[in-house]
DNA sequence: CTTCGTTTCAAACGACTGTTTTAATCATCT
DNA sequence: AGATGATTAAAACAGTCGTTTGAAACGAAG
């Protein structure tokens, strides 16, 4: 039984399509965000990823390790993005200013909603969340730890630079809550938005007024708690 | 074949128990909520609901119906708080100020937000809807036009007696999708919320901080806006 | 070549799924 | 009383589920 592999073993192929396990993840992937856990059978996996359906017990043991390994492997290809919010921190950090901190948020909720409709094309992790949010499982622990909190963290700090007089760090964790919660109430539950928008289906137009509204709304909240 | 039971034939029981039907509505609104509809067989729920199995097509026709008709009961009972809603917004419209629909705003919020969390504990239907939102079946066009659309209008109504220089429903779809958003956010992410604002549970209290900061939060967009 | 460990394959396992069937039970009415 | 219709009951239906099996195919090393 070998169920972990490791990167001891070096491929001889480079150039072949990539190996069972690794198609077996993608369409778990694609299939667990899009019907969720219990309504993907083992079968249909096997059949999207082109593979026998002993690979699953082959390769993660059972189907519920499948899922745990699957939600890992997207959340930590979403990590890769984190770089780009860091950059805009910095970039906010270094003009000190109120102001330079409003467009931080600004690119934050830009770039923010950008992965998160990037995400529903490619990696699907934001669905997957969505479903643990609705059905929380331990793979929860995993994805506040890894995912949530790092982005998080700089969002707290662009807000806690652009409005300074906020001593009380509940009041930034709630500042931080409505900017978040209005990027990700546009994703997860798109077809109610689409629907109220009278719309089939989204446009990177579309996505543009989203982004465009959250940050003018929360942009206008922010200044006017001041006076 | 009995499918629809109306109102036809009186039960010479009053006093009993709910009969068949309505137990099997309550189990499958408990254990739809909990493992959403494809890790509910009809076993348990005849089980949890004290009926032979046969009881589900009986009355029901097949178990994807049972869903249908278990989520339109939900939400029907939680439809019942829509006058109040309503109530608001005459209230606002008599003053027929802005001043009076930023107030029938912050009202709106709280009313929605203490619905929203009482839910959580009786009626499952906030539950049920973040299931349908993250795995959409026939039955959201149900909860669209029954509960959504309505609550939504009245929102609607309240943002463009308080901002009636916005012309175009396009912005009156995103302020109120703005403000939705956060008080759904709070709910459906609930036990990421909860983590973050490093509470174990929801106490009446921290229902009240939320619905005050979402309330100020949004009118000072609101306001924000104009100048 | 043979040997070895790894990977793939078709087939089968028992358990469970939603649904149907057939008979039994019940209350009501003539 | 019997007859009628609605409801309940137990058993069986055909199909799918996750998982296991044992053998075939594979590439690398001896």
């Amino acid at each position: 039984m070998v169920f972990t592999k490791g990167e001891e073993m070096l491929k001889a192929s480079p150039e072949q399509r990539p190996d069972a396990r690794a198609r077996l993840l993608a369409a778990a992937e694609r299939m667990f965000a899009e019907q969720g856990l219990a309504s993907t059978s083992v079968r249909d996996l096997a059949r999207e990823a082109d593979v026998n359906i002993a690979a699953v017990n082959y390769y993660f043991g059972n189907k519920e390790n499948l899922y745990i390994e699957t939600l890992r492997h997207s959340f930590s290809s979403a990590r890769e993005v984190l770089p780009k919010f860091e950059s805009i921190l910095e970039q906010a950090k270094e003009k000190a200013t109120s102001e330079a901190a409003l467009d931080g948020i600004r690119l934050y909720i830009e770039e923010f909603l950008s992965n998160l409709f990037a995400a529903t094309q490619q990696s699907k992790h934001v669905v997957l969340m969505a479903r643990e949010l609705s059905s929380p499982t331990p793979a929860l622990d995993v994805i506040v730890e890894e995912f949530i909190l790092p982005k998080q963290r700089v969002l707290l700090l662009l807000i806690q630079q652009a409005r300074p007089d906020i001593k009380d760090p509940r009041d930034l964790q709630f500042y931080a809550s409505s900017i978040i919660a209005q990027c990700l109430h546009h994703c997860m539950t798109l077809p109610v938005v689409l629907r109220l928008h009278k719309r089939k289906k989204v446009t990177p137009d579309f996505v543009h007024q989203i982004s465009t509204h959250i940050a003018n709304f929360s942009i206008a909240a922010l200044r006017g708690g001041t006076q």
